[in-house]
DNA sequence: ACAAATATTTCAAAAGTTTTAAAAATTTTG
DNA sequence: CAAAATTTTTAAAACTTTTGAAATATTTGT
């Protein structure tokens, strides 16, 4: 194995001088300097990351909470975004194993030596729970996604203003019955509701209550369901609104299977954009997620975090998406809108 | 910082003692085994990676080259497969970054000390290429997933015998113009090829050659025009199978477009069997491949190798998925096959 | 040219763990 | 009961790197 030893042998120097070399730092000679990184390249000398991690206490590598997501495609993106970010600041990232009684997310990261963390919204039960929290209480740098811990910094999609700007969109479109069918429980639903009524308020059109029916994020079932209570309204709305695009396809089949056409009868809107959106037919309209834009956003400010604690900013940052207009919407005309 | 001297003196053995008893090692009598676990249990105790590490020359620690794939949750399922089976057996996982010029993939195992490596077929250009053969030919142990390389072990899933058995499956259900849309250049690609034409020869099927059309995986808008072209034969198929359940997409949307409904004018065929499938109407008759299966046995493959060299079987092992009916697919009476 | 200042290089210690060989304590055997 | 065998414990070395202090060499100002 070719050590920092090696190199300083074949050079007729000392370790520390080779160290220096190698890491850039002053207190060496140009020349030898050169000398140093030629041997190194020529050898194949590549530095041991365990043994500068023992030493310096900083290992590279950020630790991320990932779990059962993947399967979304928003998730995946994220996922991406990290990795690429991170690669391009040098760092690695680790997944933080569940939590077992012996280990938690904390004990992993530390042992690993993780310089940071990236809380992405896992599917936590409530064990998992009490990991994370200590974690998010921990001395550790923590960045989370789509989750708010106090005293931490969140990075996260539009909630409220994105759906007030569908809202907007569907009401330009010469919508005014507008139905929604939300997620489960949670700030990133009640957000949304919230987004919901003001721009609902804010443009004049009356919310029936039977208009707002819940359901869950990524169940087609769901939302099939929702979709067939909306239909029995003795006012049938004109646009329905679901809580993401693999649940529209729920809605999509229960219109098809009443005989109602998208969107000559019914009009439908999704959320998150996901590729698939644009490949439907008719094409999903939806609001697109920037999920590289948080996943990058989030790992920047991670790693900021690390390397000037001064950097870490306590609160939320929102990173914007957009309505994405598609198929499934008709431009209602004045006698339609009654 | 808690570290083995902490319970050393605290226990009032010699830190040799405690390495040993932690470890489970012999040369500790029993009763003070268990007071160095009882006392590393109270003050939070947790073993330093790096240190470990740089002593064993082991990590823990299994590099994965992933790369432009976790939008296709075929591959989103094996590393979730991948992250499991790895976690219960121990391990964790590092993503291996892009190659540049001063680091490939098989340097930045090395420098992070990589116990053994997981090839997930990468997009990789062709640059990526000559740092995946480096990989290859190293002295670490590499399984890979759907590639294959000289006397390494691959794991894959079926791709002659899954097309045999769609074909079956299409002719039991009456058709016998099958047309195949398949994906770019590849060994996956040509032993479904062989797999087709097998299976037609088998059952005595006449492919004429404007049935099998080039389009690219995952790719709408390549499988909608190779659908107009299949439409354009004077003998229209009356089945076709599509290189993905992404790529069907394409040719759904072009089917309608042309006035054609699935099944009743022409049957559809998918392939990987992504919960997408389930959702769409009609539901989308495809191969279920087994993810999971895949990306848990190359695991197991892998950590069995790194335990124990002599674990090393080169060569492929193929995981099998299966037929999952589906709408798309009509049972055609006498008079319609014609 | 010489002391002072500056730049370069080397030394030695440290980080936390495992491992080996040797020492000490205990048990068994003759 | 001493000697031999076995078990338990200890001390020290090693793994590779970084770092601050000490030592050496070089440059500068007078």
């Amino acid at each position: 194995m070719v050590t920092i030893r090696t190199i300083s042998e074949k050079c007729g120097l000392s370790v520390a001088a080779v160290s220096k070399a190698l890491n850039g730092r002053p207190g060496v000679s140009p020349e030898k300097a050169e000398m140093v990184r030629q041997t190194a390249q020529e050898l194949g000398y590549f530095p041991n990351a365990a043994a500068r991690t023992l030493k310096t206490n900083r290992s590279m590598n950020i630790g991320i909470l990932f779990k059962n997501v993947l399967a979304h495609e928003y998730f995946s993106v994220i996922l991406e975004a990290v990795r690429d970010t991170a690669e391009k600041r040098g760092y690695d990232i680790t997944f933080l194993n569940n939590p077992s009684r012996e280990q938690g997310y904390y004990e992993h990261a530390k042992r690993r030596q993780c310089d940071g963390i990236l809380i992405v919204q896992p599917g936590y039960g409530e064990d998992a729970r009490a990991a994370v929290r200590r974690l998010a209480e921990s001395e550790l740098p923590v960045v989370a996604i789509d989750d708010v811990f106090p005293g931490r910094t969140t990075v996260t999609g539009e909630n409220v203003a994105s759906v007030e700007e569908i809202v907007r969109y569907l009401y330009g479109m010469g919508h005014t019955r507008i139905a929604f069918i939300h997620g489960e429980n949670g700030d990133v639903t009640s957000q949304r509701l919230a987004g919901f009524y003001r721009a609902c308020r804010d443009l004049g059109i009356a919310v029936p209550s039977e208009y707002v029916v819940p359901a869950r994020y990524q169940e087609p079932a769901d939302s099939a369901l929702a979709t067939r209570k909306l239909l029995q309204c003795r006012v049938r709305p004109t646009c329905i609104m679901y809580p993401d695009d693999i649940a529209y396809l729920g809605g999509q089949a229960e219109l098809e299977a009443q005989g109602l056409s998208i969107p000559g009868d019914v009009s439908c809107f999704g959320f998150d954009g996901i590729r698939m959106a644009g490949v439907l037919r008719p094409s999903l309209a939806t609001y697109r997620q920037n999920g590289w834009g948080i996943g990058a956003t989030a790992t920047e400010q991670l790693i900021s975090a690390i390397e000037d604690p001064k950097c870490y900013v306590p609160g939320v940052i929102t990173i914007s998406g957009s309505v994405q207009p598609g198929g499934t919407v008709k431009r209602l005309t004045g006698a339609e809108q009654k």
